[in-house]
Parts: C-alpha cells; sequence; structure tokens
RNA sequence: GGGGUUGUAGCUCAGUCGGUUAGAGUGCCAGCCUGUCACGCUGGAAGUCGCGGGUUCGAGUCCCGUCAGCCCCGCCA
C-alpha cells in the first residue's frame, strides 16, 4: 500500500471543534491515530489535533473495499487525513466535546506510519517515568496535559507582553554573550576562538544591561529573556530558565510592585484565581520571626511565637538555660489546633525529629492536647497552672499540637519554618484553590559569607541601600537594610527587584563595604561606574520567573511540567544527550585543551533479519526500536508501507 | 560536595524467609466480532531482574561498588 501525499488536501475544520451545527458538512481533517477499534466490519478511529479528538467511523457497507484497508493498516499515531460527512451519533460520548458527532468516512490518506510509541501518549494511570518521558519528549509532549501547559505558558507571555506595551515599556534585547562576573553563581562560560584563553559568560540575568538602558533614557524596559546559572538544580531550579525582566526610571519601590500586581490581576485568572490588590507587604525581619522563612507561605495563618519568657522558672532546664542566655537563645514554638493535630502519633513525631534532625536542629519538644487530655515531652516538668499558662500564651483552645525549638534564631527559624510547612501540609491547611500573593520588603543589603569571610551582598551589589540605613554602610554593614523586594506566591519566591544605586559615590561605598577594591571594582564594572557619572536617573525594577509563575498557575509541582524540553536533575538533555564531548578540531581550533582523555562514545545499530536494502531506512528508525530488542517494525520504503520482523544486534563501540 | 529514594516484559508495577520454568495489568501481534468510545472474546510473542563484583549448594531477593531518574541539604549575588 503506497503512503499518500498531502497534495491538493485542504484542512477545513479543526477535529476538536466540530460540533451538531456542522451535522451534514463535509469536512477535510488531519491529525493523529489516537486508537483504532476494529469491530470487524465496523471500524472506529480517533482521531487527535492540537484542538482535541473527533471519532471517524466506517462500515463495509457504505465504505470501498480501497477505504476499508487503508483503515485495517491504521495504527496508534499515524499521521492521518480524514475525508468524510459529519452527522450525530446513535448514542453520544458525554466524555468528549466532539461527543454528540462522528465523521462518516468517504476517504482516508495515510500520511505516515508511526513505529509503536515506547511511552503512553495518552494522558492516563499509567504515566511512563520521568526519564522516558524525557527521552522521547516529542512524543510526551503530544500528550493534552503538556500541550495544555505550554499553551498556558504562551498565555501568559503574551498578556504580558501587551501589558508591558499598553504601559509604554519597550522590548530590548541584550546580549547573551557577555562578560563573566565571578560575584553571585557560577557562569556557563564560552571559548573565544577569535582571542584564545578568553571567554564569553552566559547571562546570570541582564541585570547591568537594563540598568544601562535606563542611563541610556529608555525610562521603561522589558524583555522576556533567558538567564543561564551553572549551578545545582532542584524541582523549581533549572540551568537555563526564562526571566520576564523590566526596569524603570524615576520610580519607588512600591511603583514597581503595583506595576507587577496589575500584571498578576491580569494573569490570575488563568488559573481561575483573583489577585487581591494591593498585595501584602512584610518585612523580611518579621517573615523570619514570624514564618521562618523568607518566602512563607500564608495559605497557613499560623505562626512562630516565642515563649521565652514563659519559661524563666522552669526546671526543664533545655528551656530554663534558653531564657538565662539574654536572648542569644530563644524558645520559639508552633501551635496548630484541630483533632488532627491532637490525634498526631509517637511515630509522626519521631519522623518530624529526623525532619528537625537533618537540618541541623537539635530535638523538637512537644506538647500535645488530644483525646487522651494533656501529653508532652517535657510533660515531667509542667505542673496544671504552668500547662494552663503554656495553653494561653499559644492561644491554644481545644485540641492542637505545639512543636517547640530552642537554640539561635537563625537555626529555630530554618527548623520552625520547615516544620510549619510540613504539618500545615499534613493537615490540610494549605489550601490549594488559594493564591497567596506577598511581598517581602526590607531584606538585608549584606550576608556574612563563612566562605570567603566577608559580608557578600545579599541581592546584587547594585542594589541601593535603605536611606535609613545609609549611615551604617561603613559601621554595621550587617543591620543594612536593602531596597528590595521579593514576590512569593504560595511559599514560591517567583519575583525578586530592588532599588538601584544610581550615585557614583554611593556605589564606590558599596563595593568598599563587599570587600572590592577600586582598582578592582574599575576592572570588572568599570562601565557601570562610567555610566553612573553621566546622569544616570533613579530607577529599579524586578525579574519575574517566569518557568515557576506558570508553574504555579498550571497548578504542578515542578517547572519541567511548563518548559518543552527541560533538563535533568544533573543538568543533562536525554533526548539530545547534551551536553557531548566536542571533536579534538573543535577543541583545538578553541585552544582548548582536556584534563583527562577524552572518552568518544559512538555506537552503530544493525539489525539483524531484515534485507540489505532495508538496512537504511531501519536505521533512521534505531531511536525508536531500540527499545523493543525483538519486534515488528512499520516503515516506509520508497513509499510503500511495509512490515518486518527485526532483531536488535549491539553495534560496535569506538574507541 | 552530602543525604534519601527508585531501577524486574514496550509501559506501569507485584515478586513473601535466599529455593521449581520470574508474574499481573496494559501495550504489541494474529484470528473472530456492525455502534464502539478503557470495545469485547480467543490465542500468541515478548525478560541482560540497570551494570560490575562478592557471599552462598543456590541471588530478582543478602553485601560492596557503579550508572541513571527523582526529592532534599549545601549551592543558587
Amino acid at each position: 500500500m503506497k503512503l499518500d501525499r498531502l497534495d491538493d488536501f485542504q484542512r477545513t475544520h479543526k477535529n476538536g471543534e466540530l460540533r451538531l451545527a456542522h451535522i451534514g458538512e463535509t469536512v477535510r481533517l488531519l491529525g493523529w491515530c489516537r486508537k483504532v477499534r476494529n469491530l470487524g466490519s465496523l471500524i472506529f478511529i480517533d482521531l487527535r489535533d492540537r484542538w482535541g479528538v473527533v471519532q471517524l467511523v466506517a462500515n463495509e457497507e457504505t465504505a470501498s473495499k480501497e477505504l476499508l484497508a487503508r483503515l485495517k493498516a491504521v495504527r496508534g499515531e499515524f499521521v492521518l487525513g480524514a475525508e468524510g460527512m459529519v452527522a450525530q451519533r446513535e448514542s453520544k460520548n458525554p466524555n468528549m466535546a466532539t461527543g454528540d458527532v462522528e465523521v462518516r468516512l468517504t476517504d482516508l490518506k495515510i500520511l505516515n506510519v508511526a513505529a509503536t510509541p515506547p511511552i503512553p501518549v495518552e494522558d492516563g494511570d499509567n504515566e511512563a517515568n520521568e526519564d522516558l518521558r524525557l527521552k522521547f519528549r516529542f512524543l510526551d509532549l503530544r500528550r493534552e496535559k503538556l500541550q495544555r501547559n505550554l499553551r498556558l505558558r504562551s498565555e501568559v507571555t503574551n498578556i504580558t507582553r501587551n501589558y508591558f506595551r499598553a504601559h509604554d515599556f519597550i522590548d530590548v534585547e541584550t546580549p547573551i554573550l557577555g562578560r563573566s562576573t565571578p560575584e553571585g553563581a557560577r557562569d556557563y562560560l564560552v571559548p573565544s576562538r577569535v582571542h584564545p584563553g578568553d571567554f564569553f559568560a552566559l547571562p546570570q540575568s541582564p541585570q547591568l544591561y537594563k540598568q544601562l538602558l535606563q542611563v541610556a533614557g529608555f525610562e521603561r524596559y522589558i524583555q522576556i529573556c533567558r538567564c543561564f546559572r551553572d549551578e545545582d538544580l532542584r524541582a523549581d531550579r533549572q540551568p537555563e530558565f526564562t526571566q520576564i525582566d523590566i526596569e524603570m526610571s524615576f520610580v519607588r519601590a512600591v511603583d514597581v510592585q503595583t506595576m507587577i500586581e496589575g500584571l498578576m490581576l491580569e494573569v490570575a485568572p488563568l488559573a481561575g484565581q483573583t489577585a487581591q490588590l494591593p498585595f501584602r507587604r512584610l518585612p523580611y525581619k518579621d517573615a523570619m520571626e514570624w514564618y521562618g522563612s523568607d518566602k512563607p507561605d500564608l495559605r497557613c495563618s499560623t505562626r512562630i511565637q516565642d515563649v521565652t519568657s514563659l519559661f524563666a522558672a522552669s526546671d526543664f532546664n533545655l528551656f530554663r538555660a534558653a531564657a538565662d542566655s539574654q536572648g542569644q537563645r530563644r524558645v520559639r514554638a508552633l501551635f496548630f489546633a484541630g483533632e488532627q493535630a491532637g490525634a498526631y502519633s509517637r511515630k509522626q513525631l519521631d519522623a518530624l525529629q529526623d525532619v528537625a534532625k537533618h537540618l541541623g536542629g537539635g530535638g523538637l519538644p512537644y506538647a500535645k492536647w488530644g483525646k487522651e487530655g494533656f501529653a508532652s515531652s517535657f510533660k515531667k516538668f509542667v505542673d496544671g497552672p504552668q500547662e494552663a499558662a503554656l495553653k494561653t500564651a499559644l492561644g491554644a483552645e481545644g485540641e492542637g499540637l505545639a512543636i517547640f525549638a530552642v537554640g539561635t534564631d537563625a537555626l529555630t527559624s530554618k527548623v520552625l519554618g520547615e516544620v510549619r510547612l510540613r504539618l500545615a501540609r499534613a493537615f490540610g491547611q494549605l489550601d490549594e484553590s488559594r493564591f497567596e500573593f506577598l511581598w517581602v520588603v526590607d531584606f538585608p543589603l549584606f550576608e556574612w559569607s563563612e566562605e570567603n569571610q566577608r559580608f557578600v551582598a545579599c541581592h546584587h551589589p547594585f542594589t541601593s541601600p535603605h536611606p535609613d540605613d545609609m549611615e551604617m554602610l561603613e559601621t554595621n554593614p550587617g543591620a543594612c537594610r536593602a531596597v528590595a523586594y521579593d514576590l512569593v506566591l504560595n511559599g514560591f519566591e517567583v519575583g525578586g527587584g530592588s532599588i538601584r544605586i544610581h550615585d557614583a559615590e554611593v556605589q564606590s561605598r558599596m563595593f568598599r563595604a563587599i570587600g572590592i577594591g577600586e582598582e578592582e571594582a574599575r576592572n570588572k564594572f568599570g562601565f557601570l561606574l562610567d555610566a553612573l557619572a553621566y546622569g544616570a536617573p533613579p530607577h529599579g525594577g524586578l525579574a519575574l520567573g517566569l518557568d515557576r509563575l506558570v508553574m504555579l498557575l498550571a497548578g504542578v509541582d515542578n517547572i519541567r511540567e511548563v518548559i518543552a524540553f527541560p533538563k535533568t536533575a544533573q543538568a543533562r538533555c536525554l533526548m539530545t544527550d547534551a551536553p557531548n564531548a566536542v571533536d579534538a578540531k573543535q577543541l583545538r581550533e578553541l585552544h582548548l585543551q582536556l584534563e583527562s582523555p577524552q572518552q568518544y562514545r559512538a555506537g552503530v545499530m544493525f539489525f539483524e533479519s531484515v534485507p540489505a536494502e532495508l538496512q537504511a531506512p531501519m536505521a533512521a528508525l534505531r531511536t525508536l526500536s531500540m527499545n523493543q530488542p525483538t519486534s515488528t517494525s512499520t516503515l516506509v520504503l520508497d513509499g510503500e508501507i511495509v512490515k518486518v520482523e527485526t532483531t536488535r544486534i549491539p553495534g560496535p563501540e569506538f574507541e
């Protein structure tokens, strides 16, 4: 049977959009075969395109012999062109958008064949493991779930571009090949062929360019740009990711924030959400004190409380010692109300202890009010009145569970912040159907780096110090606040920005504070210092993490689900096998030498029991066929559809 | 760099205390079937138990190493 050509076959309708109104119309459709249901002399085919699925039908009485033969040759994922008349179904399928109608075939073109997919192409209970999904991403992306996610992503970027255009922003592209700045994340480097020994760096963000565009007088800049950071990955971190990057002149922090709130208002409905304006503002200090996190999830209202003073005269040494420590160490607690909390088991508490220990914390003393009354790991030190006082201090009524942590603020924040999230999730207090936006503001300007034994910039070294803290820049850097703000959504940092330094003198003081000398500053950031000297306007901006934002809008827990071709946690692409070894010639041109002998990996597949003339077309199919050591493959030779039994044998390896 | 976890048929998984020929569902192939839509019925093919080593009379199962996926800590100005 010959493979058909597309010539003179024009699509008239989208599969997923056929309705009762189309009854009687002759239609031409294109798409992939989702499923064949062959009842003998009655055959159904579900035809899928990006708009949905429609049922095709033909039977022995009405269809020509040739058409029936074609129908019987069709297998899953074949590419088809269908011609027929839209008709009402005898019994409709309420699970399909097109369930009222079907297409009675008059003609069917087989435009291409397909090997049996190595992973399920339909959304169902059996989702393949992720390594296979990534290896065969082009098939995985056919699934409705991923099609929906990428369409959502496209909606977000469209809304974003329209929104900022409406607010007078200008889209400017900044270089991908730039200068390496060792401050911050590790750079991805690109060797220069023309300049032996020199390297470009891929941008971690277009930070300096967008500031220079303000000096250049653009006033409002937007770019949806790719950024690169050579650091270890997480569920919400990829080595390359997309940022919605903006910068504005003559603005205060609140002006930038308001602009972003307006965008969130337009984007939230994509997830069926509404954004309440203005968003809450929470100083960094309070976020750490109450939620133990600089990106608190406010869907749960439980706060960390300081109960140190309650134990000033306690017999429980651990707590009293903290009370005696003049604030060096504190006793802090979380209280969760409810029956479920009151019934939290010993085993579950033990698991929680492990979490705390993993974070470098000590044990987690607890107090529990449940069906069996009061229980606590320090019960023998608590009498009746003390228990009552504890309850009052925690604001506890009825049943519930209190978890305590003792130690420095940094440690108890880290531990209780994590415990808070886990218990909130366990007790069903993180409402999945809610969006809680939040600005965390007044971040510290510096943090102490143990590794470098000096202060480093918390955000980046171009962040403006808080005007009230300017005097402390030299005297008490650790206490300086920055005009920096993060946008937090449901416990995820979806954006961060700041008002920048536009005064060359302040910028110099800033560099001095983080131990960058004048010469080094000149050397690394001379262009910026120059720019600040020629009339830089007050300016500031923000960058939104597009991947995380879309992830939250899509309601998935992983940014790989909203990226077409993501990398694995080991920063590899399983589909293309990047990064890969390159020719010695390429390395020579780039003036590079490898430390250890280069490993060349190559393999060639041959197939036994396949006629010689089929070897070449089979080789093209090898990626798919490799999954089945022995299989029947369908392939095309000179436009002819043929089936062959194949047996895989390993090819020679080359050194 | 560190910790945890997973790896058995194309796919998703089960496999007890170390013991006969390693199973199920699904997919695939073949036959039958005129209203299916998770079609049904019958039959069939399909396994380097991730890889390497060790313990043992005997290893999918125990031990060591290693590779890969995922999650977390460090890291991510």
